[in-house]
RNA sequence: GCUCCCUUCGUCUAUCGGUUAGGACGCCAGGUUUUCAACCUGGAAAGAGGGGUUCGAUUCCCCUAGGGAGUGCCA
């Protein structure tokens, strides 16, 4: 049987990264058995969902890499035939018409929670109390609907619900391959709505067909979904459809262990991408985040999709660590393509500076020890930052110190021998340096200060040679130029 | 309130009754050193608490505490 996943998420706003890791896990579980994944935007609330919530959602699995293996669906185009599978349900006797009303029913639920806030008086007697307590039980219990068994409407016109009949067992159990054997008493299952007033299908039902009708073999969701189960399965059960394997993944939270909130970590994927985190960092940190293989730390798409298994996805909730992100993600912009790198740095290096063809030659050259530098791209981007910048107007302390009487002598000296070298190469420039210390019995750090602090004006850079054989000799030499007195 | 679930270093996790409880991020110290990083070496750091079961519990069971989820004509 080929395994079928689906992502389905409601196009109510961004594609958060709990949504992301569970696109992830779905993309993950087809991958590794050969199935398919597929992406259903479900849309069956349509005074909440937007057409840009569902563009992001699209932009968001994009640039992670998500890719549907069929065009997305939108569960609002099926809802004849989500209708049409609650008429089959009444027909079969498991679903009923119930004529309670929205502020019926609302009533009685601010009646119960009267009942249970009045049971907290602590003047009233022991009884009273339990007696309000068990009088708010009853009333917030899961709704039974009193036309369950039947019975004749209100009024010939009297506008309904299609209601399914809450099972007869005593108990529901579901095999989650996350959550393990669980089983709730159908007591804590309501008799519930498939078809609203107006005849639109509720989420519950909805999901239900078209999961069956997608073939999807797997349902993988976050956990807040997890009640949900003990109520569809009912209508598999009426429709007489093979139910799937469930998988009920638990959230992500912030990094205090709070709930993901928009004051810490609740942004749409897209924008850590504007942060300068790479997809495939983003990959690996999420998937890690709840469900491990040994001891192995950074997966690629592919090694992951070779050995993902839902039973080692963890029960608990994680946090969120942006540290543990920043490392991934050096991880992945040291190894990545080259050209690759360079493309997506130097968009943020033009946020800084003005991209000649000559920086770019600098950065290609450079970019194989500068990637080293930085967890993100824009924290690689200001790593550049000498390659184009002398900062000789910014010098700071430990350069000007080093830049003076002493260190201007050696630099003059020394420019001259870098001007009279043949060649240019990191090779040929360690060799000057070397020789340059040997001829004058200095040592590299007597001369490495204040020629450093001279091309670089004190901002963060790797070795000299190198350095030097990056910017080319009339720059270099340009550079050194501007700090010798005339 | 009720129902269900969870609880190993600060964080992510390994362990599927017997380990000096392992790894990673972060942190601290040292090394390297021409700046800043990187890198190398070393270190501190955990089984929520209490009862059982067992020759032996982090591992199985119960209770408590803490946390999460659900409790809509939302999804």
């Amino acid at each position: 049987m080929t395994v079928v996943t689906r992502f389905a998420p409601s196009p109510t706003g961004m594609l958060h990264i709990g949504g992301a890791r569970t696109a992830l896990f779905n993309y993950l579980l087809a991958k590794r058995h050969g199935g398919k994944f597929l992406l259903r935007v479900e849309d069956t609330d349509k005074k909440r969902s937007t057409e840009e919530a569902t563009q992001a959602i699209l932009d968001g699995m994009d640039w992670l890499g998500l890719t549907p293996d069929e065009a997305p669906t939108f569960q609002s185009r099926n809802a004849d035939r989500h209708a049409a599978c609650a008429q089959a349900m009444i027909a079969s006797g498991h679903a009923f018409r119930c004529y309670a009303t929205p502020e019926e029913l609302q009533a009685r639920r601010d009646e119960g929670e009267a009942k249970r806030a009045a049971a907290k008086d602590e003047s009233l007697s022991d009884d009273a109390r339990a007696a309000l307590r068990a009088e708010a039980d009853a009333l917030l219990a899961p709704y039974r609907s009193p036309w369950r068994d039947g019975g004749e409407p209100p009024s010939p016109e009297a506008p309904f619900t299609v209601r399914l009949r809450a099972p007869d067992q005593d108990t529901i159990s579901v095999t989650d391959h996350v959550q393990g054997d669980v089983t709730l008493k159908t007591s804590e299952i309501d008799d519930l709505i498939l078809l609203r007033a107006d005849g639109t299908p509720t989420y519950m039902l909805a999901v239900v067909v078209d999961d069956h009708d997608m073939g999807v073999t797997h349902v993988v969701r976050g956990d807040d979904h997890f009640r949900n189960t003990f109520r569809q399965l009912p209508i598999y059960w009426a429709m007489e459809w093979a139910v799937p394997d469930f998988a009920h993944v638990p959230m992500i939270h912030g990094s205090d262990g709070a709930k993901l909130s928009k004051r810490h970590g609740a942004l749409s994927t897209l924008a850590y991408r504007d942060m300068g985190y790479l997809p495939d960092a983003m990959n690996s940190y999420l998937m890690r985040l709840g469900w491990s293989h040994g001891d192995q730390e950074i997966f690629t798409m592919d090694e992951a999709s070779a050995v993902f298994d839902l039973s080692d996805i963890n029960k608990a909730p994680g946090r969120l660590d942006l540290e543990k992100l920043g490392d991934v993600n050096a991880h992945f912009i040291r190894n990545i393509d080259e050209d690759r790198l360079l493309s997506l740095v130097t968009p943020e290096i033009a946020k800084l500076t003005d991209v000649s063809e000559t920086l770019t030659e600098r950065l290609q050259h450079a970019l194989p020890v500068l990637k080293e530098r930085g967890q993100t791209l824009p924290q690689l981007a200001e790593s550049c930052r000498f390659l184009w910048d002398s900062n000789a107007d910014n010098l700071n302390k430990k350069a000007r110190k080093a830049l003076r009487e002493d260190g201007i002598n050696r630099l003059r000296d020394l420019r001259e021998a870098l001007d009279q070298s043949d060649s240019w190469t990191i090779e040929a420039l360690q060799k000057v340096l070397e020789s340059y210390c040997a001829a004058h019995t200095l040592s590299m750090g007597q001369v490495g200060p204040p020629l450093r602090a001279a091309l670089t004006g004190g901002l963060p850079a790797p070795d000299l040679a190198p350095v030097m054989h990056w910017l080319g000799r009339d720059e270099v030499l340009a550079r050194l130029g501007k700090h010798l007195p005339a």
